[in-house]
Formats: structure tokens, C-alpha cells, sequence
DNA sequence: TACTAAGTTTAGTACGAACTAAACGTTCTA
DNA sequence: TAGAACGTTTAGTTCGTACTAAACTTAGTA
């Protein structure tokens, strides 16, 4: 591979880590990612670590990682005992997966503290006038979250999310 | 104020504070602003010292934070020199800032380097293979986050995020 | 059945982010 | 103009997370 291609893939690598710790993921996984995605064909562990700068040990970690999100696949190859990984070329695929995973997790546990709190509230003495703002708030609280919730389900339903779609929400919205 | 309505008031803050954790702002902040949203009137930088288990010096870094983000509004008192602040009450409003905060920020340079690597790419040998696949990987990634640009910027627009307006969008979009 | 090649797990380390404590600057008041 | 009441800034600490190095496990091979 030519010096110049290989100093734009250096940069696409580092760029797609950034991005991974941006939005609360190891950098590692941005790395392995952006590896696999410039790679037409599978990869083996050691493969991986030999293009990135990482270990044996935080290649496997985050190739778990990756994988559990749907970000990259396993392949495996006839008569040869390792484990190959290719990238997802369907974006929006794993998107759906990660919002997915997402749910049932810290943040969800959090938000159902918010709805177990306003129930606590509602079956108490609702003329007491800080009882009252306090379920006012609560109460606003839960419908935004709950109008999050929608968004997201109906994000996870499309089926695609080319520009096309996007911008047809876009119109209906305005 | 009673027992219980105080447990309510403490599993309230640190509920929100675990959910500013897990979108990757300081748990102070959800702290903060989740004493702020369970008052009526405006607190002072001492009061919230009072309220929170934070020092003045943590208050006072969260909220300039906060208030650069819209969660939270500076109220002066005449003849007080002290600063007062109210939480926000209206999130799509807040939404809406910290989405226009974040962009201009680590994430959107890192898809700028994408966009500066594609374009590099345009200007060689595109009868080269190796190129031309690279080429094809780097234009699906970036149609990708344009596509992603769009959603964030419709959202933006929206008047507000009520249940109503979800549910219209997601009709649409089945 | 030993040996090798692979992946996983674990103990320790490095680093960054958010906090505390305290010094500092600023503005109002007596 | 000294002193007090605030808010901000800074030096240092803590803590969690992602990493490395190396021991371990498992599955194939001579």
C-alpha cells in the first residue's frame, strides 16, 4: 500500500476513536472498528493487533464489545482455528442495536426511579401545596421522558436512515 | 418539610445525577439541577452547598455549566449581591442547546476529518482497486452522519417534543 | 501424552475527569 | 478605607476506566 494511503487510513483510525470516546465508548473500539471498516476482507486477532497499537488482551475485550453492539461479525474460516471479525457496512442496523442495548441499562434503572418516585407521591395528602409542585415537576419530568422514549422506538423502527427518509421527517415536521 | 417527602427530594437528585453520568456530563450537574427543578423559587450558590454534598467550589463550576447549557437561569434579587438561579422547566427547549453545544465540539471535528480524508481520496487514482474500495467505504460512512446531521437538525426544530408530536412522526414513519 | 497455537482472564498501571480545600479577587458596607 | 461577604480559580487528591503484561485455559497436533 502506497505511503499516502497509509497515512489516510492512520487518520481515519484516530478519527474513529475520537468519535468512540466521545459518545462513551473505549477508544479501542473506535481503533479495532475503523480497521476492520477500511478492510475488505476478515481479520484474525493478531491481525488486529498488529494494525493497531493494542495488546492481545484489550483487542479481545473490545472486539467482545463490538460485537455484542452488532458492530462487527465473526467469521469463521474452514480448517483454521482462529477467529476472523469483519465490520458491519449497514450502519443504521447497528445503531438500531446499540439503542437497543442501551435500554435496560443505567440510564433506563434511572429514569424508572423518576416513576416510582411520582407513584410514592400520587397516593399522599395531594392538598398539601409542596406535595403538589413536587407531583407538578414529577409530572412533567416522566411526559418528556416518555416523549424521549417514543422518538426512540420510532427511530428504531425505520427501517433505513438514508437521507432520503430523513428528510422526508424533516418536511412533515416543519 | 416531612420525612418522607425529603427521601423522595434525595432519590429525585441522585437518580438525576446517575442519568447526567451516563450522558457523559459531571453527576454534580444532575445534582444541582435536580435541586434547583424540585424548588419553586431561586437558590443561592450557598444554598445549594446546603442541599447537595458538593463545595462551593464544584457548585460553582456546575453552574456556569448548567447556565451555558439553558438548564438553569441566573435570577438577580435587588439589593442582594448574591447570584440566584432556577432550573429550566421547558427540557426541549434545553435539548435543543445541548444539541447546538455539542456540535462544534470534539465529535463534529473528528467527522470533519472523515469529509477531509474522503476528499483527499477523490483527487487520486481511482482505477486503482484499493482506492476505489476505500473510496466506496469512506462515502457510505459519510452519507451516514449526513444523514444523522439531518435528524439532529430536524429535532432541532421542533416547537416542542410533546408526546403528540412523536406520536405524528411516528405514523409517518411506519 | 507432551507441545504448540490460539483466545481469555487477571493483577497491576497510567491517565483523565471531577471533586475538595484553600488562596485569591471583587464588591458592598460601616 | 478596613472588613466582611461572595464567587472564582488553582493546586492537589481521589476515583473510575481502559490499557499492558503475563499467567492461565482450551483445543488442536506430533
Amino acid at each position: 500500500m502506497t505511503e499516502d494511503l497509509e497515512k489516510l487510513k492512520q487518520d481515519f483510525i484516530s478519527g474513529l476513536s475520537n468519535i468512540s470516546g466521545f459518545w462513551g465508548f473505549p477508544k479501542g473500539m473506535g481503533a479495532i472498528f475503523a480497521v476492520l471498516y477500511l478492510t475488505p476482507g476478515p481479520l484474525s486477532l493478531d491481525e488486529l493487533v498488529s494494525q493497531t497499537s493494542l495488546t492481545k488482551g484489550a483487542i479481545s475485550t473490545n472486539v467482545r464489545g463490538l460485537a455484542r453492539l452488532g458492530l462487527i461479525h465473526p467469521v469463521s474460516q474452514t480448517g483454521d482455528r482462529r477467529d476472523y471479525y469483519v465490520a458491519e457496512t449497514d450502519f443504521y442496523r447497528a445503531v438500531r442495536a446499540i439503542l437497543q442495548e442501551r435500554r435496560n441499562s443505567d440510564f433506563d434503572r434511572a429514569v424508572a426511579t423518576v416513576q416510582t418516585t411520582l407513584k410514592q407521591l400520587e397516593q399522599g395528602d395531594l392538598s398539601d401545596p409542596q406535595r403538589a409542585f413536587l407531583l407538578e415537576r414529577l409530572r412533567a419530568l416522566k411526559d418528556f421522558f416518555d416523549a424521549l422514549d417514543s422518538l426512540v422506538n420510532a427511530v428504531t423502527r425505520l427501517d433505513s436512515l438514508g437521507l432520503h427518509t430523513v428528510q422526508t421527517v424533516l418536511k412533515i415536521l416543519k
